[in-house]
RNA sequence: GGUGGGUUGGCGGAGAGGUUACGCACCGGAUUGCAAAUCCGUGAAGACCGGUUCGAUUCCGGUACCCACCUCCA
């Protein structure tokens, strides 16, 4: 079995994996803020880590890895969308609105993870669930002397960590010297932040020791993750963007509310992605979400192609020519493995990709070169373990039935024609069936036939007509 | 100002101190009524300047350019 092997951003090396217990290996993944639709960049990060829990499954048994990802369910701009609705006259109370907006958005989401073959996680907690758990850390963190509460507010007072910065590689007096920082009056010391902040009526809140109020975005997930998976667990990932302050923070309030539990061995940053080259932003009019690709007609499998054909650590630019690119390789393998039964195993070479810092790219091209051998049984098992060739994402590679049989039925005709040497009929059809996006092969036992990029089920029927009238 | 990432053949994109990455495209051949698909084959690379080494695209140092983050952001 292959040494799995991760770059840790804690301590910019790659590093053998070995699991705190390897008969539950347990994972953190920081989710979405459910303000609105997941845009493609929010996608990287969950195939990343689908791919990862895929194969820590095939290592460690199926039933060994616990897998969390939460929801941010609280949040200025949800409340901002509850306010808006309430504006608008709804009758429903602020606190109801705000459920109805992120029961909502987190339906997208499932919808939209599932179109891409995202594995739901073992738990999904939502924040609004463990407040109690926050209030609890927070006054853990007051009685350490490494929090402080002000005019309604607990600020994390960052000073009194002295490995602050370590994550994200930073200095507390750079920060302060190069920076931005707010400063509040509250505030012991400009870097300090929020654990705990006053709501208004207007606002949702709930009580607490220090009055009404809600939690701050970061001790979020150190609560979460401690209910769930203990002070002390295996990695703990997210974009590249959220290093600092979010994973910096977090390690703080984790590492003092539990001074001698570790919090994460493994920190896992993907990088960012970009469209055509440039960020992706709306200013910059190449914002998009994942459903507004699914709904071009984008299939999420050929998403999840583009997504794992570049390195999780480096930037991945989406373009309309890898899109294609992808589409082709996938119509091409879906054709090689159709009714084939997927070998014992995945081929070793995959596996070994996989386990050097999770090359999908390098898995990728072992998989081209078994497709490349004929080996269909092994392309398929191994094409799995990364998500890819699974019957779940089929359905837009296959025709139906009706396209099928239309497509037989042309195929006849044009037969007909070549053996009656009326080339011009046949090579009609065949010119047809190109512009239809279907492929013909002829073959030595006759002709086969494939979907093509661009596939039109409109035209085909319109083809038909001529033809077979 | 600070921090991180990037720079590989026409394009995409990996690994490895010395041996073909891989895919797409291109070109040549086989095949075909002509094509397509398929098969075989040929080309083509590692920003720049130094250093270490018998040998570096791969290690070390520096330079340039690009991107991002340091403020809610996966």
């Amino acid at each position: 079995m292959a040494q799995i092997r991760l770059t840790n951003t804690k301590t910019r090396k790659k590093e053998d994996f070995r699991p705190i217990d390897p008969s539950n290996v347990r994972l953190y993944l920081c989710g979405p803020t459910v303000y609105d639709r997941a845009h493609l960049g929010n996608a990287r990060p969950v195939l990343v880590f689908d791919v990862l829990v895929s194969l820590l499954r095939h290592v460690y048994g199926a039933d060994h890895v616990t897998y969390v990802r939460n929801f941010t369910d609280v949040d200025d701009k949800i409340n901002a969308e509850a306010q808006r609705r309430k504006g608008l006259g709804s009758p429903l109370s602020l606190e109801e609105l705000i459920t109805e907006r992120t029961d909502e958005t987190i339906g997208w989401y499932h919808a939209d993870m599932d179109a891409l073959g995202a594995a739901r996680p073992d738990h999904e907690p939502r924040a609004t669930g463990y407040i109690a758990q926050m209030i609890a850390m927070i006054e853990t963190l007051i009685e350490n002397g490494n929090a402080y509460a002000k005019e309604g507010h607990v600020l994390f007072r960052v000073r009194s960590y002295p490995d602050y910065g370590k994550l994200s590689g930073r200095s507390v007096d750079d920060m302060i010297a190069g920076a931005r920082v707010e400063v509040a009056p509250f505030k012991e010391d400009p870097m300090d932040f929020v654990l705990w902040k006053p709501s208004d009526a207007d606002l949702p809140g709930w009580d607490s020791p220090w009055g009404r109020g809600r939690p701050g975005w970061h001790i979020e997930c150190s609560a979460m993750s401690e209910d769930l998976l203990g002070d002390h667990f295996d990695i703990h990932g997210g974009g590249i963007d959220l290093q600092f302050p979010h994973h910096e923070n977090e390690v703080a309030q984790s590492c003092c509310a539990n001074p001698h539990a570790g919090f994460a061995n493994v920190w896992l940053h993907n990088e960012m992605l970009q469209v055509e080259g440039k960020k992706m932003s709306k200013s910059l009019g190449n914002f998009f979400t994942v459903r507004d690709l699914l709904e071009k007609g984008i299939p999420g499998e050929v998403i999840r192609f583009v997504m794992l054909s570049t390195h999780y650590r480096k930037p991945m630019d989406w373009t309309e020519a890898k899109r294609e690119e992808a589409e082709a390789t996938l119509r091409k393998w879906r054709g090689l493995v159709a009714g084939v039964t997927p070998a014992a195993s995945p081929a070793p070479a995959v596996i070994d990709a996989l386990s050097d810092d999770l090359n999908t790219a390098g898995a990728i091209a072992a998989l081209h070169d078994l497709a490349g051998q004929g080996d269909a049984a092994g392309l398929l098992a191994s094409a799995r373990m990364l998500g890819l060739l699974t019957d779940e994402l089929a359905d837009w590679a296959e025709a139906g039935d009706e396209a099928g049989a239309l497509i037989e039925a042309l195929l006849v005709a044009r037969s007909d024609a070549r053996m009656a040497r009326d080339f011009a009929r046949a090579d009609a059809i065949r010119d047809g069936f190109a512009a239809a996006g279907v492929e013909v092969k002829d073959t030595a036992g006759g002709a086969e036939w494939a979907l093509a990029t661009g596939f039109d089920a409109a035209r085909l029927k319109a083809l038909a007509g001529e033809v077979l009238s």
